[in-house]
DNA sequence: TTGAAAGCGCTAACAT
DNA sequence: ATGTTAGCGCTTTCAA
């Protein structure tokens, strides 16, 4: 039969500081027009009650959340079994954890995708965040202008005007990657690209082309697969059947590459000795396959944090350019 | 210069639906007080308007947030980077979609442990859910009798009355797979094991030990790793170096047994031909590797699923066992 | 610089 | 079954 002692209010911290209400406010809040002794009173109260302010009175009262929405469309749900937006989901909280912000983790069912539309316009977030695979899905992008708002990924939209984001540098990232292997003194080198109606495999296909064709070198070597290992297998074993030997690959996901691996070694080639491959993710595996890989690290806890540092200055009011291109890194491993 | 259309309040669905605010409340609310007639013309008026409640009044009204923190410590925060919780919060997530529940998400930083702890207890959150890998260090642990909790994993506690929490069977997921390497008739068993100071690797090594107790086989082959490749791949050569031949191998992860497979190989052995391996998992790569691994299915999504169902039971003032063991899964693949 | 007072949009007795 | 009326804890003019 514990009496469970309520949470103190800012009308009992105005009791014991001997001041009024407002005054309290204005101290939690940071006002400067406040006397530094009579603030320091406030926070000895505050400190002795162990005042912590209610959000939804704050947030009744001033008409702001302080809640920030971080949007996975369900289809990407799988979001969290993918290392790289894995990554970004962290990134986001842990900038968010040194502001004044909360993250509310909001996964949006394609079905009542109105349901999270309502709720977001709704007044009960400041802004959101959109992270998705199907950057062609983007349902949330007319919000933008509504709420503020940050896409991770470049949208794919007519209107390419609409909306913020933040990405990664595909293009340079497949294009440094694809100079390393000229570097290293690959001639034939071939892709195993991703799906063609995103951004990135767009972008990465652009890059590869782009350093092969700097180099004078012939860029029809290109297979396609959807990031999984097992279609990395699959395309390599196309990029084989063709009979033009390869001494170079790169491979548009590490997982892509554990897959082409699997092949080059069924077909009696090694790595890096016949085929030279680099992958892209730098995913937790690159590091642990054999021969460990070359691959293109995209730095997903500063893209999170960079969209989490872009919606609070959106929200006060600040400009910001549309987009925000992330640096991309090339980490040399064994493969090439 | 747009007017922004603010958000419509209950007062104005009550005076489009010419009735008062209590009862537009009610209809919101689902109160079986209101005739059917008087709560269809209220729903059509909040269609028209395509009213949204306010969380913040509604909450500050009824002294419910609606929200459950997920709450992660900040050295946990890799938990993103481990698929295993990226499963947990995607279940979390999932579960708590169907409901009107809210989902924080919560980086703790060690060192301002105090913060979070005030946040918590401050009246801003109904529940808390906490995942950690540490489950030594649960300095939430006494949090359990201020506010409904559920921890993900057992937790250490000296009281271990304190506190609900889910878990998943390690005990029984360790000694399946060591049945199932004794029921092929391997007869020399050696495991990899995790750290003895985290109720996992306790567990699992308590399977493991009865399974091979109950067959009367030994039980000295045992060495330990961090869960990494490295460690797996230097247990490996320990164990090799005992100089006694071995046909069977038990790794407490699937990033152990992907570095000991490493170091079968270069021993010039076969799997599962001279060693049969069974990791404990099932991640990403489980299917990928070379041969593909037979191991443990933990059922993450759906643990944390539980997590968020308990919770919510909880905040409603049900009775919940302390304790829920969720079961494991034997993948069947190649190596065993 | 500080205080008084009026709400923010909703829920929950209480009355009818 | 529905309406009336107080607040919930805070911010924010407006005065002093």
């Amino acid at each position: 039969m514990s009496i469970q002692s309520q949470s103190p209010t800012l009308e009992m911290v105005a009791a014991r500081a001997g001041v009024s209400r407002a005054t309290v406010s204005r101290v939690v809040n940071a006002s400067p027009k406040v006397t530094a002794e009579v603030a320091a009173i406030v926070h000895s109260a505050i400190a002795e009650l162990n005042y912590v302010p209610n959000r939804a009175a704050r947030s009744l009262a001033s008409r702001k959340t302080q809640v920030i929405a971080l949007v996975v469309p369900e289809s990407t749900a799988k979001v969290f079994a993918d290392p790289f937006f894995a990554s970004v989901v962290q990134g986001v909280a842990l900038h968010l954890a040194e502001t004044d912000y909360t993250l509310n983790l909001l996964i949006a069912s394609e079905t009542k995708s109105d349901k999270t539309r309502r709720y977001l316009l709704g007044g009960n977030v400041d802004g959101a965040l959109v992270v998705s695979h199907h950057s062609g899905d983007h349902s949330y992008t007319d919000l933008g202008q509504k709420l503020p708002i940050v896409f991770g990924g470049r949208p794919i939209s007519r209107d390419s005007t609409l909306g913020h984001y933040v990405d990664v540098d595909n293009v340079s990232g497949a294009r440094v990657a694809t100079e390393h292997l000229i570097g290293r003194g690959c001639r034939s080198i071939a892709t195993i690209a991703g799906p063609q109606d995103m951004p990135p495999g767009l972008d990465r296909l652009r890059g590869w082309r782009d350093a092969m064709a700097s180099a004078g070198l012939d860029d029809s070597l290109v297979e396609y697969g959807d990031y999984s290992p097992d279609d990395g297998a699959a395309a390599m074993r196309r990029i084989l059947a063709r009979g033009v030997p390869i001494d170079g690959l790169f491979a548009f996901s590490d997982q892509l590459a554990a897959g082409a691996y699997a092949v080059i070694r069924e077909a009696g080639l090694s790595i890096p000795g016949d085929i030279a491959v680099v992958g892209y993710d730098d995913d937790r595996y690159a590091a642990t396959v054999s021969p460990t890989l070359t691959t293109v690290n995209q730095a997903p806890v500063e893209m999170g944090a960079k969209m989490a540092e872009i919606i609070v200055r959106l929200i006060d009011g600040e400009e910001v350019d549309r987009a925000t291109i992330m640096p991309t890194r090339l980490v040399l491993r064994e493969s090439a």
